[in-house]
DNA sequence: GTCTTCAGATACAACTCCGTATCCGAATAC
DNA sequence: GTATTCGGATACGGAGTTGTATCTGAAGAC
C-alpha cells in the first residue's frame, strides 16, 4: 500500500515524519495537553514504543513539530497568500477566506502558552515569526513595484502590518465571526500601502 | 480578613465567583485540559467538594466563565479601548500595547477549539463576539461624528475592520512581534474609516 | 431551642496516562 | 550463513485525575 522503504534510516524517517503529522493533528485538536501519546502513536499507526524510540517526550515532539511548521508553511503555504496568483488584494481575501482553519496559527499560540514551561520554544516561534516576516517583506514589492521609494524599514513595516492583519482575519474566521472579503482586501492594501506619511497623518486626523 | 458574606446564597456565590476566576487564571496558564480541578480549587481556597456543589464539571464551569468574561470586557476593558481617551488613535495603539497579555481572548480561542466536544460554547462565542462588535458600532461614530453619511451596515463592517485589527495586533503580541505603536495606530484609522468607495478601489488599484 | 437543609470537606474506587524495562524480528556487518 | 545491532512492540508499575458517596457543621425554619 504505501511504498515501504528500505533502509533502516530512511525507515525511521518516515515513522519519525508520520508521528509528527499525527502529533499536528492531535494537537491541533485537542490541544496539547489534551493529547495523548497513545492517541498520537495510534493515529499515525504505531505503539508508544516506537515513539520513546524517537522522542524523549511530548514537549520534544512539539519542538520538532515547530521546526518542522516552519519551514513547510513558509515554502508551501506562504508563497499562495502574499505572492502570484494574490498580488490582487481580493484575490487574496478571498484565498483568506477560502483557507482550512488556521493549524499553525494555532499551534504557535498553543506553544506560545507553553513558553514558560518549555524555555526552547521561544526560538522557535521567534524563528518562525521572522521566517514569514522576511518572507513576506520579500514577495511584498512585487504588489507594489511602481514605487522605488521604499527602505528596507518601511518594507518590513509593511510586512508586520500585513501579517497583521492576515493574522486577525485568520482568528476572527476561527472565532466565528466573518468578515467579508472586500473588507479584508481594503485592509490588506492599506496595509500593503503603509507610508510614513500615513503615520504621521493618524495621530493628527483622528485628533480632529 | 475577607469581609465574610452571610446569607448562603451570597456565601455560594462568592465560592461560585472565587472558582470562576481561580479557574480562569488556571485555564489562561495551563490551558482547559492542561488544568486540573484539584488546582483550580485550591487556587481559590476550597476543596474539590466545593466544586462539584457549583458546577457538573470542568466543562460547564468553561461555560461559566465565557459568560462571565462577556460581561466583564465588554464592561470594562472595551470602552478604554475604544472610546473616550482613545479616539485619538495613537493613544489606542499605546493603550493596545501596554495592555496586559489578551487573557480573554486566547480564552475564547481555546472556546473555540473546544467546540467540537462542548457544543454549547457555540453559542457563548457567537454571543461574545457580536457583543464585542456591537459595543465598537455603538462607540465608533464619536471618533468621526462628523461624517453623516455612515449607514448601519457601513458601521458594522468599520467595527469588523477594527476588531479584526485589534485582535491581529494582540495575537502578534502574544506571539512576541513587535508592531510599533504608529503602524498599529494607521492601520486602526484605515479600519475605522473604511468606505465603500476603499473598498471599491481596492480590486482595482491592486490589479494595477 | 430543636430540627432540617445544604454548602463544602473528606474518603474512595475506577480510570487514564506516562515512562521504563523487556522482548522480537528484520536490516546490517562480517 | 551467522552474529549483532537497533527500530519498534508488548507488558507493567506508579502517579495523577475524575467523579461519587459519605460526612459535618452552620444557616434557616418553626
Amino acid at each position: 500500500m504505501t511504498p515501504t522503504r528500505r533502509t533502516r534510516a530512511e525507515q525511521q524517517a518516515q515513522t519519525r515524519q508520520r508521528l509528527i503529522d499525527a502529533a499536528e493533528q492531535e494537537f491541533t485538536a485537542r490541544g496539547f495537553e489534551g493529547s495523548t501519546i497513545d492517541a498520537i502513536t495510534e493515529r499515525a499507526g504505531y505503539t508508544r514504543g516506537a515513539f520513546y524510540s524517537n522522542f524523549a517526550s511530548k514537549a520534544e515532539l512539539l519542538t520538532a513539530l515547530g521546526a518542522h511548521r516552519i519551514s513547510s508553511f513558509v515554502r508551501d503555504v506562504l508563497p499562495g497568500m502574499v505572492g502570484d496568483d494574490a498580488s490582487d488584494a481580493l484575490a487574496a481575501a478571498r484565498w483568506l477566506a477560502e483557507q482550512t482553519p488556521a493549524t499553525e496559527l494555532l499551534l504557535l499560540i498553543e506553544m506560545a502558552r507553553l513558553r514558560d514551561t518549555n524555555p526552547e520554544l521561544d526560538g522557535t516561534i521567534r524563528g518562525f515569526m521572522s521566517g514569514v516576516i522576511e518572507f513576506i517583506a520579500e514577495v511584498l514589492p512585487q504588489a507594489g513595484s511602481e514605487r522605488p521609494d521604499e527602505t528596507p524599514q518601511l518594507r518590513a513595516m509593511r510586512s508586520r502590518a500585513l501579517l497583521t492583519v492576515v493574522t486577525g482575519v485568520r482568528v476572527m474566521r476561527h472565532l466565528d465571526v466573518d468578515v467579508d472579503p472586500s473588507t479584508v482586501a481594503a485592509l490588506l492594501t492599506a496595509a500593503a500601502n503603509l507610508s510614513p506619511a500615513d503615520v504621521e497623518a493618524t495621530s493628527s486626523e483622528a485628533r480632529r
